[in-house]
DNA sequence: GCAAAGTAGTTGTATAATACACTTAAATGT
DNA sequence: ACATTTAAGTGTATTATACAACTACTTTGC
């Protein structure tokens, strides 16, 4: 495999994480932050989770989501139901309020997808979208 | 234009932002860390350059680059020479050590970048490359 | 069936990356 | 020549994150 074009992905790679930082820092990219974002996405997919549930899917550490969690219900988005099966554990499900702003949300980011990517052909777009899924979902065991 | 195209592309990019910074914390992708590497990095491409400069390049605050090449000066990766023309302004140039962060570093992100890609072909990585760099120069006027 | 080990979640603390507001010194414009 | 603008640096705050310690519950091994 020709190691030019990884370098070059890797060099787009870290560029691109730069310029997405700085584009969803602007705040005009939906009313929710990215953590947000993706929690209250992940809930309304895959259904109510536990905090480790979701640590798990984002890789991150579960004092982080504990915390983005209880933000997450202080604001009302979610609410924290006790699991019946074990009474250390916790469901978190949306509110309605919480369904509302992700819809809103991602009807805004998507907006700005739209003005980004304007000049692009359908096919790039489609192609896009697929290679980034992919690359999403390529796991390395480390 | 296809909506639920972009749709798509707007959640994988949240979920590709989430997964990049969970790879490039481990830390095990490469020496310098993400800031560091762009900024020797253009500094290696475009040449000398001053904290404005860099900023802009990057659309960080100026505060940040300043701290940010601080940094680098005080681990050797740079030196600062004043501008000839312009009093209050200054050029960061690579030094030696500099230089050879930056190879080691690229070579580390190349190769891990490898590990992730193994699994796909020749083609699916060169347009996955192009789409990037598209994707990173496509600009809008915020 | 109980003690030891393990696990879900929370909280304390630390760090890194960032922005914004202010300051300083030099350059530029009228 | 004085006012305005600009390049860089510094003070301070915020956000996202990790790791470590803790609490309360569950599971396991004998």
């Amino acid at each position: 495999m020709s190691h030019e074009t990884n370098t070059s992905i890797e060099l787009e790679i870290a560029l691109l994480i730069r310029r997405l930082t700085s584009i969803t820092t602007s705040r005009k990219f939906g009313t929710l932050d990215r953590s947000a974002y993706l929690l209250l996405g992940q809930i309304e997919s895959h259904g109510s989770a536990g905090v480790k549930a979701l640590a798990e899917e984002f890789r991150l550490d579960i004092s982080t989501v504990s915390r983005q969690t209880s933000a997450l219900e202080q604001k009302g988005y979610v609410y924290k139901m006790p699991d019946p099966e074990d009474g250390r554990a916790y469901f978190y499900q949306l509110t309605e309020e919480g369904r509302r702003m992700l819809l809103e949300t991602r009807a805004q980011r998507t907006e700005r997808i739209d003005e980004l990517l304007k000049g692009w052909t359908e096919d790039e777009r489609t192609r896009f979208g697929e290679l980034l899924a992919k690359f999403n979902r390529t796991y390395l065991d480390d």
